[in-house]
DNA sequence: TATTGTTATACTCTATAACTATA
DNA sequence: TATAGTTATAGAGTATAACAATA
């Protein structure tokens, strides 16, 4: 329903009643989730990534050999839509595709030595961010944050 | 990056190491958010509303008079992308576009008697399921999650 | 017979430019 | 000169169907 940043212009707005929608943990969850997703967005724009590249990336380097199919199963992205994003990113050198060691039909991803770099690299700055998008809150408010969300979708 | 419910077959995937993404408070909130709208979502399909709709037809019931641009600007949504949804919300009857009794420019809107009525029930049902979608929580959680995720993104 | 990866393609959502009527 | 609402259109993201190769 809504998207990045710098959108809407500004405007003198009188008093609107949002409780409708503010009373709502999916809306609230929402919206957190783009105020610092924003953030991140727009400091990884500056290595020409965007957020499902970094997450792929991570992914990959931190799970040498990974499948495209499992990253379609835990990022939740049609198979035919990660052909695309993984071709960029390898074309990139950041990695690629080895024979998988079982399974003839499938490939195994690997990050190369760049792509290791550049995953630790954005991992650090990208928990250096979350850390100041959410400066509102404690550590250990934090820490019970993200135990509270997990508890919501993790079955 | 993701979307809505049926998208990835089942697999049997090996143990995936997702605590780099999972370490985040933007990743977490998503994952939480889409867990519960999706649920949201489908319910309210048998009113052939889309979540964007509900938001738009819950604020203009609470907000007699809203106008087109203030729509805009709570929901993060363009100016020209409101156009289209509001004209498909008014032919429905849910809600009119009456002249803004100050502003000739501009033009308020309000529920009809039909929109008020589908808000109401809509507002209810979608509250009760939000409930049951965060099950996992207690009612102090619940209120607490949601104080948290607005410290982030309220300023 | 089912699954992995892929191509082609349709569909939906989001963004930009430009116009009008009014402030 | 700026803003509200609108039109037209471009671009990005998400979806379905179908195929070859392998299990």
């Amino acid at each position: 329903m809504t998207a990045s940043s710098p959108r809407t212009p500004p405007q003198a707005l009188q008093q609107i009643d949002t409780s409708s929608l503010e009373s709502l943990v999916g809306y609230n969850a929402r919206r957190a989730s783009m105020f610092v997703v924003d953030i991140i967005r727009e400091h990884i724009a500056s290595y020409d990534l965007r957020i499902v590249d970094l997450s792929i990336l991570l992914l990959v380097a931190h799970n040498p050999g990974i499948t495209s199919r499992q990253l379609s199963s835990v990022l939740d992205i049609l198979p035919p839509n990660l052909v695309g994003m993984l071709n960029m990113i390898e074309k990139r050198g950041l990695i690629e595709r080895k024979p998988h060691p079982v399974d003839g039909r499938a490939m195994g991803l690997h990050a190369t030595d760049s792509g290791s770099e550049l995953a630790a690299q954005t991992e650090s700055e990208v928990g250096q961010l979350e850390i100041e998008a959410t400066s509102h809150l404690t550590a250990t408010e934090r820490k019970t944050l993200i135990r509270l969300l997990q508890k919501i979708y993790r079955r």
